[in-house]
DNA sequence: AAGAGCGTCAACCGCAGGCGA
DNA sequence: ATCGCCTGCGGTTGACGCTCT
């Protein structure tokens, strides 16, 4: 950095000094802060307004909470991802104390990797498909192309299996069982246990808060905030209430 | 002992959106 | 309608400290 911490304006950029740190909060103590790009003249402060509004919200303000993610915030911060994405701010509203800043950073250094390891997608959620765990299936393709006999086979089987799968995702008729296609198929198989849990948002997720902690015996997980970002599996559907803000937030 | 490599996190940058003139 | 100002957001950077070789 030629500018040795200081931009072309002659402003201080970089690290703040415990000096600075002390008119700032001295200042936002005795005047609220007001309009930042007023502030660092008035607070005697050689900043740009941002660099001041940034330290403060993200750590002089006395209602931060400092230290170590807990478990449940983990839980919380993996949860809420899985549904906002990226929304930082979203999440952090979700988590009294904590600056979006930090949950970000805690996101990238910690909880993304964590998620890799284990084998998932840190953006979907859901377990990756790339070219690794495709493996079995490119070998499969590979057979196919060397057998064209199994190939055709294969590719009736895979006609007949969408023809299944549109009559099954179809609105039920109103009177059923008269019209059923002729398929050579079983009728459809009974939702599994976990049908659901797959079907909700985090029906599939990793569990990173220890067993039998914050987890119910079905293995959903309750945050203990109280508002919509808790659930038991299927049992949240029947208490939704679309003009939640939550759900406001996420549509 | 030293320096390369890596992880962490505070701070910066650029952009988008809201709002008032 | 549009322009400028202000704020907030998400992505990225860079300094620092720790670990490894």
């Amino acid at each position: 950095m030629g500018t040795m911490g200081r931009s072309e304006s002659g402003l201080k950029k970089g690290p703040w000094t415990p000096e600075e740190d002390d008119k700032l909060i001295n200042y936002i103590q005795k005047h609220g802060h007001g309009s930042w790009r007023a502030l660092p003249k008035l607070a005697g402060l050689n900043r740009c307004g941002k660099s001041c509004r940034l330290r403060w919200t993200n750590y002089l303000r006395p209602d931060i909470k400092r230290g170590k993610f807990s478990q449940d915030e983990e839980q919380t911060i993996l949860n809420l991802h899985a549904i906002l994405g990226n929304k930082w701010s979203a999440i952090a509203t979700h988590l009294p104390g904590r600056t979006d800043n930090e949950i970000k950073n805690f996101w990238n250094t910690h909880l993304k990797k964590r998620l890799i390891q284990m084998g998932f997608d840190p953006m979907t959620h859901r377990p990756r498909t790339d070219i690794f765990s495709s493996l079995p299936g490119l070998l499969a393709l590979k057979d196919l192309i060397e057998n064209p006999e199994q190939a055709i086979r294969i590719q009736n089987e895979a006609a007949r299996l969408n023809n299944y799968l549109t009559y099954i995702l179809q609105p039920p008729p109103p009177s059923l069982g008269a019209d059923l296609p002729s398929l050579a198929l079983p009728p459809p198989p009974p939702p599994q246990e976990n049908f659901f849990q797959d079907s909700i948002a985090f029906g599939h997720m990793p569990d990173l808060v220890t067993a039998g902690q914050n987890c119910s015996s079905d293995g959903s997980w309750i945050t203990n905030t109280g508002d919509a970002t808790s659930y038991r599996g299927a049992q949240m559907w029947p208490e939704l209430h679309l003009d939640d803000s939550f759900f406001r937030e996420i549509a």
